[in-house]
DNA sequence: CTAACTGTACTAAGACAATTAGTACAGTTA
DNA sequence: TAACTGTACTAATTGTCTTAGTACAGTTAG
């Protein structure tokens, strides 16, 4: 379901954050679904659980997942774009595409990988 | 030229690395054109010159752009695709896309933005 | 009710990276 | 010569990440 990569210079709660919420995005994980316990995450990882309660704390306040004590962390949809996350998003997407482009990568290319997201979505 | 922000999680080298190399990619900066000296750079940016200076080295590493003893620091033009570097920025191109669907905003409106910037890199 | 789960909170310690300060040396140029 | 350029190196400091350990309250199946 994730994996983790040491050798990485980002932070490990960092990661497993950018995992689950690629999960959640693409609609591999959807709405109200469960996701793993805090300490069931951790054993699988082989990381301390409050690397792990960490990532679950900041996705939460992100508005990706919610957290209910006894029951577990689920999955939510998302309710109103958050215009400051989508500025960020915005602008990552921008220095993508220009560096792909200074690169030798068509514009053309990248719009074609667009759509097969989209049609990859889909089928889902 | 560049600002960094001392609240960012994101390490300063880093922050000059990512300005320099958007100033780069998107044709502010043209190929051999002289970028600021080590010192003058950090005074300016009210930073270690030991900051720049990493900032600078892995630039070069990364072939944006080549330093020369006595002389300065210059711009380079790219020879040769980086296929991992290209790599990188084809995820973080398709995570950036995954997200800003999901939270509202159409790929047609992506499609279009891509157009804009190749118009506007087009005027200069 | 009990036992086993759930999230959450907190402290303490260690490891590591980032940053700064300072010094130094060699090449370039007016 | 003097003032610039990049580069290299050590030492100290600071802050973040991660781990270990403990604890408490809510939930749920038996």
């Amino acid at each position: 379901m994730i994996t983790i990569n040491m050798r990485d210079s980002r932070p490990i709660y960092e990661q497993v954050k950018d995992s689950l919420r690629r999960l959640i995005v693409s609609g591999a994980l959807p709405a109200d679904e469960k996701l793993p316990s805090v300490r069931e995450l951790a054993a699988q990882l082989v990381i301390n659980p409050n690397t792990i309660q960490r990532a679950y704390r900041e996705l939460e306040h992100e508005g990706y997942i919610v957290s209910v004590p006894g029951k577990g962390s689920f999955a939510t949809p998302h309710f109103g774009a958050d215009s400051r996350r989508v500025s960020e998003l915005l602008a990552a997407f921008d220095d993508a595409v220009a560096e792909l482009r200074y690169l030798g990568v068509d514009g053309a290319e990248l719009k074609k990988r667009i759509d097969e997201q989209e049609a990859k979505k889909d089928e889902a």
